[in-house]
This record gives structure tokens, C-alpha cells and sequence, in this order.
DNA sequence: TCTGGGGTCCTAGGACCC
DNA sequence: TCTGGGGTCCTAGGACCC
């Protein structure tokens, strides 16, 4: 049996933990330049606040009680490991699968599954301070379906049994039962099936969770394709999906950003591309591996009808595979000079590595590079690695490129960086910004 | 004024090969 | 009037997820 558990609004949940004044209230977090809700409270659910939903549609519902803060990742990031590791104890495999879920394998455990995910969810709540639901079925997709039916019974008593809130098993269920809910239950709602397929399922005339289990995968497999089809088939509880608890690297690392404000200068552009692949180099390191290719894009904004409209995006292959801060931002550098266009204000941008492998396996290459004038620039791991320990010790950037700065008016620039006037201090990751209890 | 960021998997179709 | 056939590899783009 999998169990699928994972907090209730995440992001609103961790800022509550240090937040006495957020509990009880709709509450919002918000993206980057404070642009978006990417978490809501189920109070703020009730308001009618769509998940995306830009702040300035909603931001006079402050009227009504809405408060909103600025993400703040650290936070969320350390709260998850804590959470992750709480769950790990009470199950032999766990495969965390995004910052606020993890699937659980209980292959081998007795005893009464319900109760161990109440003392679960208990512990989670002890020690780390989150809400949870947990979820358990013989395959991923149920998992994830009885998760969903755990968290719908408490937030909207009458959808599903009230005995389903918070914890919900579909082995503790009869056939009966189970095909009950299945029933009852949208076929959107099930995990793998987005707006699109279930536009086109609802059309033909496939409207619940259990409408699909009955479903031909033949037919299914023709007309979308095997994803649909696996579905169908972990519905009827055979698993297509496996639990590997091993912790692959990252095939694509991605650093992106909508700006602060446009940018219509080469220089601007440059300095955010040099940054955001500084900060990919960053992570590719962390995880050992090495960019065998490196992207750029960056386009303007669709909403703003009236400006010219282009997007951009440049592949530059790499000569060998690098995890070199200095050759990816030169890379990038060189892209968005051949991509770029005057005239244009562009809102967004992007870096992505690809082509990743381990930074440890080399390839014997014919050296085309020894009469090279001026020699390219050459790997240096060694700098690289005491760049990120002096990064680590003294703080983010102490030791940066140049280009991530330009200077060439004599001062920097950085207009594009993002603004975030409401972020919440980060409580567990910075001795300075650890909250003072007074007694 | 103001519209997120970071991922994975699958597939169709083009390029290329013999 | 008049098309080769069979295969692999790569890439862009679509769909999904949180």
C-alpha cells in the first residue's frame, strides 16, 4: 500500500507557523514582483481567490479581511525538509515528490494503516507545525485520489464522508464503497488528467473518476495517448507508476524571472541573463552535474497589447560539458547578443541548462582548442568550488562574476531585479531574522 | 500601474543513414 | 503522369504537475 502525504496550502501554512496574526484569515502568498497568488488559505478560497490569480484583481478584497505576503522560498524550502524527514520515519521508502508532498511505500509494514497515518499527520503537526492529509491506495494515482478526497472532506464537509477528512484509505474500503466515491468524484480532479484532457473526456462523455476506470484504454491510448491510458489502468489499481526511492538528479535546471520593470537596453538584458545563469551554474553544481547545452530566452509581456511583440530563445551548445560559472555566463552572454532586438521591452528571461550529466565523467576529446588565439576559457572546478564555499560562508554573492553586475555607466543597474515589499522574515535559515520571544 | 517559476514525460515530424 | 523502404536520432512543442 502507497500513502500520498502532503500540507494543506503549504506556503500559508509555514507562514502562519511564525505568524499568529495570519491564522484564521484569508491569506495570500504571492509571486515574484508580488505579481500573482501562488498559495491561498482556504479562507481566501472562500473570497473566491483563483489559484495564479493576479494581485491586482484581488487585492481590493484587503477590504474583506485578504492580507497577502511575498513568497519566501528559504523558508518554505527548510520547513519541507523538516516535514520530509518527520514522514520518512513511519514508512521503509519515501520519494519526496514536490516541497510539500512525498509518497510513502508501506510494502512490508503492519499493523492498521489508518492509525499510523493519524500519529503521521499527528507528528507533522507536533513538530514542524503544518497541517496535513495523507492518502493511501494500492497505486500512486489512487494515493493521490484518496489525499484529495481527504483534503476535500475536511475543507468542504458534504463532498465526501466526513469520516474521509484528513486521513482517507482505499484499502480500508469495500469495493463498493470506493466505486461510490469514484463516482462522485470529477474526472479532472484525478491526478494526470489536466484542463485539456478532461475538456475532451467530459465531451465524450466521460465525466468522473469512475466513468474513466470503466473506460476502454485501447480507445483511450488512440485518441490521447499511453499517459491517459496508465491512468486508467492504476485506477483499476495495476501500478504503471513506481516508488524509486533513489534521488535522480535533475535533467534541466531552469532559472527564470518576469522583471521588475521592462527591459529595452542590451546592458540590462545581459546583466540578467549573466545572473540568472550564475544562479543555474549554482545549482548544477550542487548536484554534480555538468551543462552540455545552455538556453536563453526572454520575450516581452502579452498583456501589454501595445508594445511590440518578440520572443526569443537561442540554443548554445556547449564545447565540452561545464559546470564553469564563467563559461555558462559567457554562453549566455553570447546568446543574447545574437537574440536580442532594440526597441523592444522585454518583461521576462530565462536560462536553462541541459544536456546534464555527472561532472566527473569525462570524455577523451581531440584537443582543436591548443592553437586556438586567444585559448578559450578553461574549466576551473577548483575555483568554482571555493567561490561556492566563500558564497556559502559569508552569504549569497559575496563572490560573484562581473557581468552579473554590469558597470558601464558607472553604476549598477539592476532596475529588472525583482520586488517583493512583503516578505516575511526567514525564520529558520538566518540567525538575524530568528524570531524574539518575549515572555 | 499590476498577470509565477520550476520541473517531467511523450509524440510527431524532420534529418539523416543505408 | 506517377512515389523506395526501413530504420534511428534529435528537437520542438504540447500536456501535465505543484
Amino acid at each position: 500500500m502507497l500513502a500520498l502525504v502532503d500540507a494543506n496550502n503549504m506556503y500559508v501554512s509555514c507562514e502562519r507557523v511564525f505568524a499568529p496574526r495570519l491564522r484564521g484569515r484569508p491569506v495570500v502568498v504571492l509571486s515574484s514582483n508580488d505579481g500573482a497568488c501562488i498559495a491561498r488559505s482556504n479562507e481566501a478560497k472562500d473570497l473566491g481567490v483563483k489559484m495564479a490569480q493576479p494581485w491586482f484583481e484581488v487585492r481590493h478584497l484587503q477590504r474583506q479581511g485578504l492580507l497577502a505576503v511575498s513568497a519566501n522560498f528559504e523558508l518554505y524550502g527548510d520547513m519541507s525538509q523538516r516535514m520530509m524527514a518527520v514522514e520518512a520515519r513511519y514508512a521503509p521508502r519515501q520519494k519526496v515528490y514536490s516541497i510539500d508532498e512525498s509518497f510513502l511505500d508501506f510494502e512490508g509494514v503492519s499493523g492498521d494503516l489508518l492509525a499510523i497515518g493519524r500519529d503521521m499527520r499527528a507528528a507533522i503537526w507536533r513538530e514542524v507545525g503544518l497541517p496535513s492529509c495523507v492518502g493511501f491506495g494500492p497505486t500512486k494515482t489512487l494515493a493521490k485520489l484518496a489525499n484529495h478526497v481527504a483534503k476535500m472532506a475536511e475543507r468542504k464537509p458534504g463532498s465526501y464522508p466526513a469520516h474521509l477528512a484528513q486521513v482517507c484509505s482505499f484499502g480500508a474500503m469495500s469495493p463498493e464503497d470506493l466505486a461510490a466515491l469514484l463516482d462522485a468524484t470529477p474526472v479532472g480532479d484525478v491526478w494526470g488528467i489536466g484542463r485539456r484532457i478532461s475538456g475532451q473526456l467530459i465531451a465524450s462523455g466521460i465525466h468522473t473518476a469512475g466513468d474513466l476506470r470503466r473506460s476502454d484504454t485501447a480507445t483511450l491510448r488512440k485518441q490521447f495517448n499511453v499517459t491517459v491510458e496508465k491512468t486508467v489502468l492504476e485506477l483499476r489499481g495495476t501500478a504503471c507508476l513506481t516508488v524509486d526511492d533513489v534521488v535522480a538528479p535533475r535533467q534541466q535546471i531552469l532559472v527564470s524571472r518576469s522583471f521588475g520593470t521592462p527591459i529595452h537596453q542590451l546592458d540590462g538584458l545581459i546583466e540578467a541573463a549573466s545572473e540568472f545563469a550564475a544562479r543555474a551554474a549554482e545549482k548544477l553544481r550542487e548536484q554534480g552535474s555538468a551543462a552540455g547545452s545552455l538556453s536563453v530566452f526572454f520575450a516581452t509581456s502579452p498583456y501589454r497589447v501595445n508594445d511590440r511583440q518578440h520572443s526569443a530563445s537561442l540554443t548554445m551548445p556547449l564545447v565540452r560539458p561545464t559546470a564553469d560559472s564563467r563559461v555558462l555566463i559567457t554562453a549566455a552572454t553570447e546568446a543574447v547578443r545574437q537574440a536580442w532586438r532594440p526597441g523592444v521591452n522585454y518583461a521576462k528571461a530565462g536560462v536553462i541548462l541541459s544536456d546534464l550529466q555527472n561532472a566527473g565523467a569525462h570524455q577523451g576529446e581531440l584537443d582543436l582548442f591548443s592553437a586556438c588565439e586567444p585559448a578559450p576559457v578553461r574549466d576551473q572546478p577548483k575555483l568554482m568550488a571555493a567561490m561556492d564555499a566563500l558564497n556559502r560562508r559569508f552569504g549569497r554573492d559575496a563572490v560573484r562574476i562581473g557581468s552579473q553586475t554590469l558597470a558601464s555607466s558607472g553604476q549598477a543597474t539592476r532596475s529588472w531585479a525583482v520586488k517583493q515589499e512583503r516578505r516575511t522574515p526567514r525564520c529558520t535559515t538566518r540567525w538575524d531574522e530568528m524570531p524574539r520571544v518575549r515572555c
